[in-house]
DNA sequence: CGAATGCTTGACTGCGGTCAAACGATGTGG
DNA sequence: CCACATCGTTTGACCGCAGTCAAGCATTCG
Protein backbone atom coordinates (compact mmCIF):
# COMPACT_ATOMS: atom_id res chain seq x y z
CA UNK A 1 0.00 0.00 0.00
CA UNK A 2 1.34 2.98 -1.32
CA UNK A 3 2.07 6.01 1.48
CA UNK A 4 -0.30 8.33 -0.94
CA UNK A 5 -3.06 5.67 0.15
CA UNK A 6 -2.35 5.41 4.47
CA UNK A 7 -2.19 9.64 4.01
CA UNK A 8 -6.09 9.94 2.84
CA UNK A 9 -6.91 7.69 5.36
CA UNK A 10 -5.52 9.27 8.27
CA UNK A 11 -6.68 12.79 7.22
CA UNK A 12 -9.06 13.88 5.00
CA UNK A 13 -7.33 15.28 1.66
CA UNK A 14 -6.53 18.93 2.62
CA UNK A 15 -7.43 19.88 -1.00
CA UNK A 16 -9.64 17.91 -3.11
CA UNK A 17 -8.19 16.04 -5.85
CA UNK A 18 -8.22 17.75 -9.51
CA UNK A 19 -10.52 16.05 -10.61
CA UNK A 20 -14.01 16.84 -9.48
CA UNK A 21 -12.71 20.52 -8.53
CA UNK A 22 -14.84 23.30 -10.19
CA UNK A 23 -12.52 25.30 -12.36
CA UNK A 24 -13.23 28.38 -10.30
CA UNK A 25 -11.57 26.78 -7.30
CA UNK A 26 -8.75 25.10 -9.98
CA UNK A 27 -7.90 28.38 -10.90
CA UNK A 28 -7.59 29.73 -7.49
CA UNK A 29 -5.46 27.03 -6.83
CA UNK A 30 -3.16 27.19 -9.72
CA UNK A 31 -2.04 30.84 -8.34
CA UNK A 32 -1.23 29.92 -4.85
CA UNK A 33 -1.33 27.02 -2.71
CA UNK A 34 -4.45 27.04 -0.64
CA UNK A 35 -5.62 25.43 2.85
CA UNK A 36 -8.97 23.16 3.19
CA UNK A 37 -10.22 26.33 5.34
CA UNK A 38 -9.67 28.70 2.07
CA UNK A 39 -11.18 25.93 -0.32
CA UNK A 40 -13.90 25.76 1.98
CA UNK A 41 -14.57 29.36 1.72
CA UNK A 42 -14.47 29.61 -1.64
CA UNK A 43 -17.05 26.64 -1.55
CA UNK A 44 -19.28 28.55 0.46
CA UNK A 45 -19.09 31.36 -1.67
CA UNK A 46 -19.74 29.05 -4.52
CA UNK A 47 -23.12 27.49 -2.59
CA UNK A 48 -25.22 30.04 -4.12
CA UNK A 49 -25.08 30.46 -7.83
CA UNK A 50 -26.75 33.35 -9.76
CA UNK A 51 -27.32 32.49 -13.49
CA UNK A 52 -27.95 35.36 -15.95
CA UNK A 53 -27.73 34.79 -19.95
CA UNK A 54 -25.84 36.26 -22.32
CA UNK A 55 -26.08 40.35 -22.79
CA UNK A 56 -27.37 40.65 -19.31
CA UNK A 57 -25.36 43.23 -17.62
CA UNK A 58 -23.17 42.30 -14.58
CA UNK A 59 -21.73 45.52 -13.31
CA UNK A 60 -22.77 48.54 -14.94
CA UNK A 61 -19.66 50.36 -14.59
CA UNK A 62 -19.69 53.99 -13.08
CA UNK A 63 -19.25 52.96 -9.81
CA UNK A 64 -17.25 50.21 -7.99
CA UNK A 65 -18.51 46.93 -8.78
CA UNK A 66 -20.03 44.56 -5.61
CA UNK A 67 -17.38 41.83 -5.94
CA UNK A 68 -18.66 38.42 -7.57
CA UNK A 69 -16.86 35.36 -8.60
CA UNK A 70 -17.96 34.51 -12.04
CA UNK A 71 -18.04 30.25 -11.93
CA UNK A 72 -19.26 28.99 -15.35
CA UNK A 73 -18.95 31.16 -18.77
CA UNK A 74 -17.39 34.35 -20.29
CA UNK A 75 -18.18 37.97 -19.36
CA UNK A 76 -16.32 40.83 -20.25
CA UNK A 77 -15.31 44.13 -19.32
CA UNK A 78 -16.45 46.74 -21.99
CA UNK A 79 -16.13 50.48 -22.64
CA UNK A 80 -18.64 52.23 -25.33
CA UNK A 81 -17.92 55.89 -27.06
CA UNK A 82 -20.01 58.27 -27.92
CA UNK A 83 -20.64 57.02 -31.28
CA UNK A 84 -21.21 53.15 -30.62
CA UNK A 85 -17.78 51.74 -30.98
CA UNK A 86 -17.19 49.56 -28.21
CA UNK A 87 -13.56 48.09 -27.02
CA UNK A 88 -13.73 44.98 -24.85
CA UNK A 89 -10.52 45.10 -22.55
CA UNK A 90 -10.63 42.19 -21.19
CA UNK A 91 -12.94 38.97 -20.28
CA UNK A 92 -14.25 37.39 -17.15
CA UNK A 93 -13.81 32.97 -17.24
CA UNK A 94 -14.40 30.64 -14.21
CA UNK A 95 -12.18 31.43 -11.55
CA UNK A 96 -12.00 35.43 -12.46
CA UNK A 97 -13.42 37.86 -10.19
CA UNK A 98 -14.85 41.82 -10.03
CA UNK A 99 -14.51 43.86 -7.53
CA UNK A 100 -12.61 41.91 -5.24
CA UNK A 101 -9.20 43.32 -5.85
CA UNK A 102 -9.03 47.11 -4.32
CA UNK A 103 -5.98 47.68 -6.84
CA UNK A 104 -8.26 46.95 -9.85
CA UNK A 105 -10.90 49.82 -8.66
CA UNK A 106 -10.47 51.63 -11.69
CA UNK A 107 -10.77 48.59 -13.79
CA UNK A 108 -13.97 47.49 -12.05
CA UNK A 109 -14.96 51.18 -12.98
CA UNK A 110 -16.00 50.04 -16.47
CA UNK A 111 -19.16 48.06 -17.05
CA UNK A 112 -19.11 43.90 -17.41
CA UNK A 113 -21.33 42.15 -20.03
CA UNK A 114 -22.30 38.22 -19.80
CA UNK A 115 -20.48 37.08 -23.54
CA UNK A 116 -22.52 33.83 -22.92
CA UNK A 117 -24.26 32.49 -20.06
CA UNK A 118 -22.89 32.81 -16.70
CA UNK A 119 -22.46 31.68 -13.29
CA UNK A 120 -21.71 33.62 -10.56
CA UNK A 121 -21.56 34.07 -6.79
CA UNK A 122 -21.24 36.18 -4.55
CA UNK A 123 -17.69 37.50 -3.39
CA UNK A 124 -17.69 39.54 -0.37
CA UNK A 125 -16.12 37.29 1.82
CA UNK A 126 -13.11 37.17 -0.93
CA UNK A 127 -13.10 40.96 -0.94
CA UNK A 128 -12.46 40.68 2.97
CA UNK A 129 -10.10 37.99 2.54
CA UNK A 130 -8.35 40.36 0.12
CA UNK A 131 -8.32 43.88 1.93
CA UNK A 132 -6.58 42.56 5.17
CA UNK A 133 -3.29 40.84 5.29
CA UNK A 134 -3.73 38.97 8.52
CA UNK A 135 -6.06 36.58 8.53
CA UNK A 136 -5.79 32.48 8.01
CA UNK A 137 -6.66 33.15 4.44
CA UNK A 138 -2.89 34.56 3.61
CA UNK A 139 -2.80 31.76 0.70
CA UNK A 140 -6.28 32.63 -0.78
CA UNK A 141 -5.15 36.58 -0.58
CA UNK A 142 -1.99 35.57 -2.60
CA UNK A 143 -4.19 33.72 -5.09
CA UNK A 144 -6.29 36.67 -5.52
CA UNK A 145 -3.47 39.33 -5.68
CA UNK A 146 -1.72 36.87 -8.74
CA UNK A 147 -4.81 37.13 -10.40
CA UNK A 148 -4.91 41.03 -10.57
CA UNK A 149 -1.06 40.64 -11.62
CA UNK A 150 -2.20 38.00 -14.45
CA UNK A 151 -5.08 40.49 -15.64
CA UNK A 152 -2.68 43.48 -15.56
CA UNK A 153 0.05 41.58 -17.91
CA UNK A 154 -2.84 40.28 -20.23
CA UNK A 155 -3.84 43.95 -20.53
CA UNK A 156 -0.50 44.74 -21.28
CA UNK A 157 -0.17 41.94 -23.63
CA UNK A 158 -3.56 43.26 -25.33
CA UNK A 159 -1.79 46.88 -25.30
CA UNK A 160 0.60 45.90 -27.94
CA UNK A 161 -1.55 43.60 -29.96
CA UNK A 162 -3.73 46.51 -30.49
CA UNK A 163 -0.91 49.10 -31.23
CA UNK A 164 1.84 46.99 -33.50
CA UNK A 165 0.24 43.66 -34.75
CA UNK A 166 -2.35 42.48 -37.77
CA UNK A 167 -5.24 40.49 -37.83
CA UNK A 168 -3.60 37.60 -37.95
CA UNK A 169 -1.04 38.15 -35.28
CA UNK A 170 -3.40 39.63 -32.87
CA UNK A 171 -5.56 36.40 -33.58
CA UNK A 172 -2.83 33.95 -33.04
CA UNK A 173 -1.55 35.56 -29.51
CA UNK A 174 -5.35 35.59 -28.40
CA UNK A 175 -5.86 32.17 -29.07
CA UNK A 176 -2.96 31.28 -27.06
CA UNK A 177 -3.40 33.80 -24.46
CA UNK A 178 -7.31 32.24 -23.90
CA UNK A 179 -5.66 28.77 -24.18
CA UNK A 180 -3.67 28.85 -21.09
CA UNK A 181 -6.31 30.67 -19.29
CA UNK A 182 -8.52 27.55 -19.32
CA UNK A 183 -5.79 25.38 -18.98
CA UNK A 184 -5.18 26.36 -15.26
CA UNK A 185 -9.05 26.59 -14.82
CA UNK A 186 -8.73 22.77 -16.18
CA UNK A 187 -10.94 23.60 -19.20
CA UNK A 188 -8.55 22.33 -21.77
CA UNK A 189 -9.27 18.82 -22.96
CA UNK A 190 -8.24 17.25 -25.80
CA UNK A 191 -11.24 17.65 -27.86
CA UNK A 192 -10.33 21.68 -26.99
CA UNK A 193 -11.86 24.63 -24.99
CA UNK A 194 -15.02 26.22 -25.01
CA UNK A 195 -15.04 29.59 -26.70
CA UNK A 196 -18.60 30.87 -26.59
CA UNK A 197 -17.90 33.76 -28.30
CA UNK A 198 -19.56 35.33 -31.55
CA UNK A 199 -17.23 36.83 -33.91
CA UNK A 200 -18.62 40.21 -33.09
CA UNK A 201 -17.79 39.98 -29.73
CA UNK A 202 -14.35 38.54 -31.10
CA UNK A 203 -14.16 41.91 -32.99
CA UNK A 204 -14.83 44.40 -30.31
CA UNK A 205 -11.96 42.62 -28.35
CA UNK A 206 -9.07 42.52 -31.08
CA UNK A 207 -10.15 45.65 -32.49
CA UNK A 208 -11.04 44.79 -35.91
CA UNK A 209 -14.21 44.36 -37.85
CA UNK A 210 -16.69 41.53 -37.89
CA UNK A 211 -15.90 40.46 -41.89
CA UNK A 212 -12.32 40.81 -40.98
CA UNK A 213 -12.27 39.02 -37.87
CA UNK A 214 -14.45 36.21 -40.18
CA UNK A 215 -11.45 36.23 -42.54
CA UNK A 216 -8.59 35.88 -40.08
CA UNK A 217 -10.58 33.17 -38.35
CA UNK A 218 -10.48 31.06 -41.76
CA UNK A 219 -7.15 31.59 -42.67
CA UNK A 220 -6.37 30.03 -39.54
CA UNK A 221 -8.30 27.51 -40.18
CA UNK A 222 -6.96 26.91 -43.68
CA UNK A 223 -3.82 26.72 -42.15
CA UNK A 224 -4.25 23.45 -39.74
CA UNK A 225 -3.65 26.28 -36.52
CA UNK A 226 -7.34 26.54 -35.49
CA UNK A 227 -10.52 23.71 -35.50
CA UNK A 228 -13.98 25.01 -34.53
CA UNK A 229 -17.20 23.44 -33.94
CA UNK A 230 -19.88 24.08 -31.58
CA UNK A 231 -18.32 26.74 -29.63
CA UNK A 232 -15.36 24.42 -28.64
CA UNK A 233 -11.80 25.59 -30.66
CA UNK A 234 -8.19 23.21 -30.75
CA UNK A 235 -4.95 24.73 -31.17
CA UNK A 236 -3.41 22.25 -32.97
CA UNK A 237 -0.03 23.61 -33.29
CA UNK A 238 0.73 25.83 -31.03
CA UNK A 239 4.25 26.73 -31.47
CA UNK A 240 3.37 28.07 -34.92
CA UNK A 241 0.76 30.09 -33.44
CA UNK A 242 3.21 31.44 -30.45
CA UNK A 243 5.64 32.15 -33.82
CA UNK A 244 3.04 34.07 -35.45
CA UNK A 245 2.21 36.02 -31.92
CA UNK A 246 5.42 36.94 -31.47
CA UNK A 247 5.57 35.64 -28.24
CA UNK A 248 3.16 38.18 -27.20
CA UNK B 1 -4.12 88.63 12.65
CA UNK B 2 -5.85 85.76 10.91
CA UNK B 3 -5.12 82.58 12.85
CA UNK B 4 -3.74 80.90 9.81
CA UNK B 5 -1.02 83.44 10.01
CA UNK B 6 -0.41 82.80 13.72
CA UNK B 7 -0.25 79.01 13.17
CA UNK B 8 2.54 79.74 10.45
CA UNK B 9 4.30 81.01 13.19
CA UNK B 10 3.78 78.27 15.87
CA UNK B 11 4.74 75.17 13.69
CA UNK B 12 6.91 75.22 10.35
CA UNK B 13 4.80 75.18 7.54
CA UNK B 14 3.35 71.66 7.40
CA UNK B 15 3.36 71.78 3.44
CA UNK B 16 5.54 74.05 1.71
CA UNK B 17 3.10 76.04 -0.43
CA UNK B 18 3.48 75.12 -3.80
CA UNK B 19 4.97 77.69 -5.83
CA UNK B 20 8.11 76.47 -5.15
CA UNK B 21 7.21 72.40 -4.85
CA UNK B 22 9.05 70.72 -7.45
CA UNK B 23 7.05 68.69 -9.92
CA UNK B 24 7.26 65.13 -8.52
CA UNK B 25 6.43 66.36 -4.68
CA UNK B 26 3.50 68.40 -6.31
CA UNK B 27 1.82 65.35 -8.11
CA UNK B 28 2.26 63.03 -4.84
CA UNK B 29 0.71 65.87 -3.06
CA UNK B 30 -1.68 66.09 -5.13
CA UNK B 31 -2.74 62.49 -5.10
CA UNK B 32 -2.92 62.35 -1.30
CA UNK B 33 -3.09 64.90 1.66
CA UNK B 34 0.76 64.66 2.54
CA UNK B 35 2.15 65.72 6.39
CA UNK B 36 4.88 67.75 7.01
CA UNK B 37 7.20 63.87 7.70
CA UNK B 38 6.01 62.58 4.54
CA UNK B 39 7.24 65.60 2.21
CA UNK B 40 10.32 65.34 3.94
CA UNK B 41 10.72 61.61 3.52
CA UNK B 42 10.27 62.49 -0.54
CA UNK B 43 12.84 65.68 -0.11
CA UNK B 44 15.31 63.20 1.59
CA UNK B 45 14.84 60.63 -2.03
CA UNK B 46 15.09 63.47 -4.09
CA UNK B 47 18.08 64.87 -2.36
CA UNK B 48 21.00 62.66 -4.33
CA UNK B 49 19.77 62.66 -8.05
CA UNK B 50 20.97 60.27 -10.78
CA UNK B 51 20.69 62.59 -14.27
CA UNK B 52 21.10 60.53 -17.23
CA UNK B 53 20.36 61.45 -20.77
CA UNK B 54 17.68 60.61 -23.96
CA UNK B 55 17.53 56.84 -25.09
CA UNK B 56 19.63 55.40 -21.78
CA UNK B 57 17.93 52.34 -20.09
CA UNK B 58 16.94 53.36 -16.66
CA UNK B 59 15.52 49.36 -16.20
CA UNK B 60 16.17 46.68 -18.70
CA UNK B 61 13.19 44.73 -17.67
CA UNK B 62 12.57 40.90 -17.03
CA UNK B 63 12.76 41.31 -13.98
CA UNK B 64 11.11 43.45 -10.90
CA UNK B 65 12.67 47.17 -11.32
CA UNK B 66 14.79 48.77 -8.63
CA UNK B 67 12.77 51.12 -6.68
CA UNK B 68 13.24 55.00 -8.39
CA UNK B 69 11.07 58.33 -8.93
CA UNK B 70 11.33 60.17 -11.74
CA UNK B 71 12.02 64.06 -10.72
CA UNK B 72 12.70 65.50 -14.56
CA UNK B 73 12.21 64.47 -17.84
CA UNK B 74 10.33 61.55 -19.41
CA UNK B 75 10.78 57.97 -19.81
CA UNK B 76 8.75 55.16 -21.00
CA UNK B 77 8.11 52.02 -20.42
CA UNK B 78 8.35 49.92 -23.92
CA UNK B 79 7.82 46.25 -25.31
CA UNK B 80 9.99 45.36 -28.32
CA UNK B 81 8.67 42.49 -30.76
CA UNK B 82 10.99 40.06 -32.37
CA UNK B 83 11.25 41.55 -35.45
CA UNK B 84 11.91 44.81 -33.68
CA UNK B 85 8.46 46.67 -33.64
CA UNK B 86 7.65 48.68 -30.87
CA UNK B 87 5.14 49.72 -28.60
CA UNK B 88 5.00 52.36 -25.66
CA UNK B 89 2.92 51.10 -23.19
CA UNK B 90 2.85 54.09 -21.14
CA UNK B 91 5.49 57.36 -20.28
CA UNK B 92 6.95 58.12 -16.86
CA UNK B 93 6.49 61.54 -15.92
CA UNK B 94 7.55 63.62 -12.79
CA UNK B 95 6.53 62.24 -9.60
CA UNK B 96 5.54 58.92 -11.80
CA UNK B 97 7.66 55.72 -10.33
CA UNK B 98 8.77 52.37 -11.14
CA UNK B 99 9.67 49.39 -8.90
CA UNK B 100 7.36 51.22 -6.06
CA UNK B 101 3.87 49.80 -5.84
CA UNK B 102 3.87 46.27 -4.90
CA UNK B 103 0.57 45.54 -7.66
CA UNK B 104 2.10 47.07 -10.56
CA UNK B 105 4.91 43.99 -10.85
CA UNK B 106 4.00 42.96 -13.92
CA UNK B 107 4.42 46.59 -15.40
CA UNK B 108 7.48 46.69 -14.03
CA UNK B 109 8.64 43.83 -15.81
CA UNK B 110 8.65 45.44 -19.00
CA UNK B 111 11.55 48.06 -20.05
CA UNK B 112 12.16 51.46 -19.17
CA UNK B 113 14.04 53.83 -21.28
CA UNK B 114 14.42 57.77 -21.20
CA UNK B 115 12.43 59.89 -23.65
CA UNK B 116 14.46 62.81 -22.62
CA UNK B 117 17.11 63.51 -20.36
CA UNK B 118 16.02 61.88 -17.18
CA UNK B 119 16.32 63.14 -13.34
CA UNK B 120 15.56 59.82 -11.11
CA UNK B 121 15.96 59.54 -7.46
CA UNK B 122 16.42 56.04 -5.33
CA UNK B 123 12.52 55.85 -4.02
CA UNK B 124 13.29 52.39 -1.70
CA UNK B 125 11.89 54.26 0.88
CA UNK B 126 8.86 54.79 -0.65
CA UNK B 127 8.22 51.11 -1.89
CA UNK B 128 8.80 50.51 2.11
CA UNK B 129 5.89 52.69 2.70
CA UNK B 130 3.91 51.93 -0.12
CA UNK B 131 4.20 48.04 1.73
CA UNK B 132 3.49 48.12 5.01
CA UNK B 133 0.34 50.14 6.17
CA UNK B 134 0.72 50.52 9.48
CA UNK B 135 3.69 53.08 9.14
CA UNK B 136 3.21 57.04 10.12
CA UNK B 137 3.29 57.67 5.95
CA UNK B 138 -0.28 56.54 5.58
CA UNK B 139 -0.41 59.38 3.48
CA UNK B 140 2.05 58.59 1.19
CA UNK B 141 1.00 55.25 0.64
CA UNK B 142 -2.38 56.11 -0.55
CA UNK B 143 -0.90 58.63 -2.55
CA UNK B 144 1.24 55.70 -3.95
CA UNK B 145 -1.60 53.30 -4.45
CA UNK B 146 -3.31 56.38 -6.14
CA UNK B 147 -0.41 56.76 -8.76
CA UNK B 148 -1.27 53.52 -9.63
CA UNK B 149 -4.47 53.62 -9.99
CA UNK B 150 -4.21 56.21 -12.56
CA UNK B 151 -1.87 54.58 -14.25
CA UNK B 152 -3.75 51.31 -14.57
CA UNK B 153 -6.62 53.94 -15.88
CA UNK B 154 -4.47 55.37 -18.30
CA UNK B 155 -3.36 52.09 -19.87
CA UNK B 156 -7.01 50.87 -20.06
CA UNK B 157 -7.61 54.32 -22.07
CA UNK B 158 -5.30 54.02 -24.31
CA UNK B 159 -6.44 50.61 -25.00
CA UNK B 160 -9.80 51.68 -26.21
CA UNK B 161 -7.48 53.99 -28.40
CA UNK B 162 -5.52 51.88 -29.96
CA UNK B 163 -8.10 49.53 -30.19
CA UNK B 164 -11.16 51.61 -31.49
CA UNK B 165 -9.79 55.26 -32.86
CA UNK B 166 -8.43 56.24 -35.65
CA UNK B 167 -5.19 58.46 -36.05
CA UNK B 168 -6.86 62.05 -35.88
CA UNK B 169 -8.91 60.57 -32.41
CA UNK B 170 -5.86 58.91 -30.78
CA UNK B 171 -3.49 61.84 -30.70
CA UNK B 172 -6.29 64.05 -29.32
CA UNK B 173 -7.10 61.82 -26.54
CA UNK B 174 -3.43 61.35 -25.95
CA UNK B 175 -2.19 65.25 -26.00
CA UNK B 176 -5.33 65.78 -23.25
CA UNK B 177 -3.75 62.62 -20.77
CA UNK B 178 -0.15 64.22 -21.37
CA UNK B 179 -1.86 67.45 -20.55
CA UNK B 180 -4.09 66.33 -17.11
CA UNK B 181 -1.29 64.60 -16.24
CA UNK B 182 1.32 67.69 -16.46
CA UNK B 183 -1.15 69.77 -14.90
CA UNK B 184 -1.03 67.96 -11.40
CA UNK B 185 2.35 68.20 -11.23
CA UNK B 186 2.56 71.88 -11.77
CA UNK B 187 4.40 71.75 -15.43
CA UNK B 188 1.77 73.73 -17.63
CA UNK B 189 2.16 77.11 -17.94
CA UNK B 190 -0.08 79.17 -20.24
CA UNK B 191 2.58 78.95 -22.33
CA UNK B 192 2.02 75.70 -22.57
CA UNK B 193 3.60 72.30 -21.49
CA UNK B 194 6.71 70.56 -21.98
CA UNK B 195 6.31 67.61 -24.99
CA UNK B 196 9.89 66.51 -25.04
CA UNK B 197 9.31 63.78 -27.82
CA UNK B 198 10.05 62.77 -31.00
CA UNK B 199 7.47 62.06 -33.67
CA UNK B 200 8.96 58.37 -33.71
CA UNK B 201 8.55 57.76 -30.16
CA UNK B 202 4.99 59.10 -30.20
CA UNK B 203 4.39 56.76 -33.49
CA UNK B 204 5.53 53.70 -31.00
CA UNK B 205 3.19 55.15 -28.16
CA UNK B 206 0.23 55.73 -30.82
CA UNK B 207 0.50 52.32 -32.62
CA UNK B 208 1.14 54.69 -36.14
CA UNK B 209 4.09 55.64 -37.92
CA UNK B 210 5.85 58.47 -38.26
CA UNK B 211 4.76 59.85 -41.33
CA UNK B 212 1.38 59.19 -40.37
CA UNK B 213 2.17 61.17 -36.46
CA UNK B 214 3.99 63.95 -38.60
CA UNK B 215 0.40 64.01 -40.70
CA UNK B 216 -2.25 64.04 -37.98
CA UNK B 217 -0.23 66.63 -35.85
CA UNK B 218 -0.09 69.40 -38.97
CA UNK B 219 -3.96 68.40 -38.94
CA UNK B 220 -4.37 69.55 -35.60
CA UNK B 221 -2.19 72.07 -35.71
CA UNK B 222 -3.60 73.33 -38.96
CA UNK B 223 -7.11 73.37 -37.40
CA UNK B 224 -6.10 75.25 -34.35
CA UNK B 225 -6.07 72.62 -31.73
CA UNK B 226 -2.58 72.22 -31.20
CA UNK B 227 0.54 74.50 -31.44
CA UNK B 228 4.17 73.03 -31.02
CA UNK B 229 7.24 75.03 -30.61
CA UNK B 230 10.87 74.63 -29.12
CA UNK B 231 9.48 71.55 -27.61
CA UNK B 232 6.25 72.95 -26.07
CA UNK B 233 2.97 72.26 -26.82
CA UNK B 234 0.12 74.43 -26.30
CA UNK B 235 -3.58 73.11 -26.80
CA UNK B 236 -6.03 76.23 -27.35
CA UNK B 237 -9.15 74.40 -27.41
CA UNK B 238 -9.55 71.55 -25.51
CA UNK B 239 -13.25 71.17 -25.11
CA UNK B 240 -13.22 70.44 -29.07
CA UNK B 241 -10.24 68.01 -28.59
CA UNK B 242 -12.25 66.22 -26.06
CA UNK B 243 -15.09 65.90 -28.28
CA UNK B 244 -12.72 64.51 -30.90
CA UNK B 245 -11.13 62.05 -28.46
CA UNK B 246 -14.60 61.17 -27.46
CA UNK B 247 -13.71 61.67 -23.92
CA UNK B 248 -11.62 58.86 -23.79
C1' DC C 1 -42.51 27.58 -40.89
C1' DG C 2 -40.87 32.30 -40.65
C1' DA C 3 -37.82 35.36 -37.95
C1' DA C 4 -33.76 36.28 -35.87
C1' DT C 5 -29.08 35.69 -35.23
C1' DG C 6 -24.70 34.64 -36.67
C1' DC C 7 -21.44 33.16 -40.38
C1' DT C 8 -19.54 33.68 -45.09
C1' DT C 9 -18.33 35.79 -49.38
C1' DG C 10 -17.47 39.42 -52.88
C1' DA C 11 -16.78 44.14 -54.48
C1' DC C 12 -15.21 48.42 -53.42
C1' DT C 13 -13.04 52.05 -50.56
C1' DG C 14 -9.99 54.43 -47.57
C1' DC C 15 -6.95 55.00 -43.65
C1' DG C 16 -2.66 54.50 -42.67
C1' DG C 17 1.94 52.07 -43.97
C1' DT C 18 6.00 52.08 -46.89
C1' DC C 19 9.41 54.07 -49.72
C1' DA C 20 12.05 57.83 -51.07
C1' DA C 21 13.77 62.30 -51.10
C1' DA C 22 14.39 66.87 -49.47
C1' DC C 23 14.87 70.09 -45.79
C1' DG C 24 16.15 72.13 -41.29
C1' DA C 25 18.55 72.04 -37.01
C1' DT C 26 22.23 70.61 -34.33
C1' DG C 27 26.69 69.00 -33.58
C1' DT C 28 31.55 67.80 -34.56
C1' DG C 29 36.06 67.70 -36.26
C1' DG C 30 39.51 69.52 -39.42
C1' DC D 1 34.61 78.96 -39.69
C1' DC D 2 33.17 75.85 -42.78
C1' DA D 3 32.45 70.91 -44.40
C1' DC D 4 30.17 67.25 -43.16
C1' DA D 5 27.38 64.00 -40.57
C1' DT D 6 23.44 63.05 -37.87
C1' DC D 7 18.96 63.42 -36.35
C1' DG D 8 14.34 64.80 -36.74
C1' DT D 9 10.68 66.78 -39.62
C1' DT D 10 8.14 67.25 -43.83
C1' DT D 11 6.21 66.05 -48.29
C1' DG D 12 4.72 63.18 -52.26
C1' DA D 13 3.69 58.86 -54.61
C1' DC D 14 2.10 54.47 -54.18
C1' DC D 15 0.32 50.35 -51.95
C1' DG D 16 -2.07 47.13 -48.94
C1' DC D 17 -4.52 45.81 -44.80
C1' DA D 18 -8.64 46.21 -42.99
C1' DG D 19 -13.33 48.69 -43.05
C1' DT D 20 -17.78 49.19 -45.29
C1' DC D 21 -21.64 47.76 -47.87
C1' DA D 22 -24.45 44.28 -49.46
C1' DA D 23 -26.12 39.92 -50.29
C1' DG D 24 -26.48 35.06 -49.56
C1' DC D 25 -26.25 30.96 -46.22
C1' DA D 26 -26.73 28.30 -42.06
C1' DT D 27 -28.68 27.52 -37.45
C1' DT D 28 -31.44 28.14 -33.98
C1' DC D 29 -35.69 29.27 -31.93
C1' DG D 30 -40.41 30.61 -31.12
Amino acid sequence: MLTQDIDRRIRPAPAPRTVDTPPALRLLASLAPLSGAEFELVRQCARRVERVQAGSILHPGGEVATPRLILAGWACRMRTLPDGRRQILGFLMPGDMIGVRPGSRRLDMDAVTAVSRVDSADASPLAVVAEDGTTAYRGLARAIESSGELELARLLDQLVRLGRQNAYERTAGWLLDVHARLDRAGLVEKAGFPLPVTQEVLADALGLSVVHVNRTLQQLRREGLLQLQAGRATLPDRSRLAEIAGRV
